[in-house]
DNA sequence: AAAACTACCTGAGTGC
DNA sequence: TGCACTCAGGTAGTTT
């Protein structure tokens, strides 16, 4: 499932085929992913990509036409390949570039988005409202303090509202409040500076580790989906219920907060 | 305004 | 072996 690692991962992977590079033809297999691919995803073809970045778990191609934005939801995957490559179950929507090699955008269970606009993709409707990069500037314990006072919602919630701060899945959230040592249901109103900075930091600590680790992956990323198959064991709390803490050795419990499971131990996050 | 819930989708896993 | 069922998760949109 890509969160904001993986994302980041699959853009090192395919940027070094597409920046610079001229997309000859798009052929749209399945178009009814989250949204409808629109019809004018056809006037990327001629088109050279001028660069290409991420903005939370969305990916931005831009050309002098318009700018492609790929979301990954939670299944999809990008690779380049060459085009004998039989398409497979799943190939909703190719990409053929200069050179003759493929960008295939695979998505299963098609939450993924594929977009194409015009204008400044940052008034795109999709991103204007995101909150700060967790791994940029402005974004710090100090931003997550003054922003949560008055919040009752829990603070697991608070980290994964995409307005507040992008990119942290349930899997992160998970890792971070372990590491900072502050339980999931705590109302994020509630949580001194002091933590805040903790829990700002270990945001940023997991999901740099996982970059550096899916970075590893990368030489492999042409053959292989670009998932960190090294990921699962260095998790301290995700998925882990009834396995005994890292730290405490107690039992990691599992409660439900909005729908989505939730790993801690009650001894280490209170 | 903020918080909680719903819908979208398929594959993996479970139990009978 | 096969069927029915549950669960997982990102996030925009809807409801409370």
């Amino acid at each position: 499932m890509p969160e904001l690692p993986e994302v980041e991962t699959t853009l090192r992977g395919v940027l070094p085929h597409l920046q610079g590079h001229r997309i000859r033809e798009v052929s749209v297999f399945q178009p009814q992913l989250r949204w409808p691919v629109p019809a004018e995803i056809d006037d990327l073809a001629g088109q050279r990509i001028v660069r290409g970045y991420r903005r939370g778990k969305y990916l931005l191609f831009e050309t002098a036409a318009g700018t492609l934005l790929i979301h990954l939801g939670m299944s999809g995957s990008l690779r380049i390949l060459a085009p004998s490559v039989p398409r497979r179950k799943h190939d909703h929507v190719s990409f053929r570039l200069e050179g003759g090699k493929e960008l295939r955008f695979h998505d299963p269970r098609r939450f993924g988005t594929i977009q194409w606009m015009q204008g400044d993709p940052a008034a795109h409707p999709l991103l204007a409202h995101l909150g700060p990069e967790p791994l940029g500037p402005d974004f710090d314990g100090a931003y997550l303090h003054r922003l949560s006072r008055g919040r009752a919602s829990a603070v697991k919630a608070f980290i994964m509202d995409s307005r507040n701060v992008v990119g942290v899945g349930n899997i992160y959230a998970c890792e971070a409040l372990f590491l900072a040592g502050i339980r999931p249901s705590r109302a994020a109103g509630k949580i001194s500076r002091a933590r805040y900075e903790a829990l700002a930091g270990a945001i940023r600590e997991v999901l740099a580790a996982s970059i550096e680790m899916g970075g590893t992956t990368l030489r492999d990323f042409l053959n292989e989906s670009g998932e960190p198959g090294y990921f699962k064991q260095t998790l301290r709390a995700y998925d882990r219920e009834g396995e005994p803490c890292r730290s405490c050795g107690g039992d990691i419990l599992r409660v439900v907060q909005n729908q989505r499971s939730t790993f801690f131990c009650p001894h280490c996050q209170r």
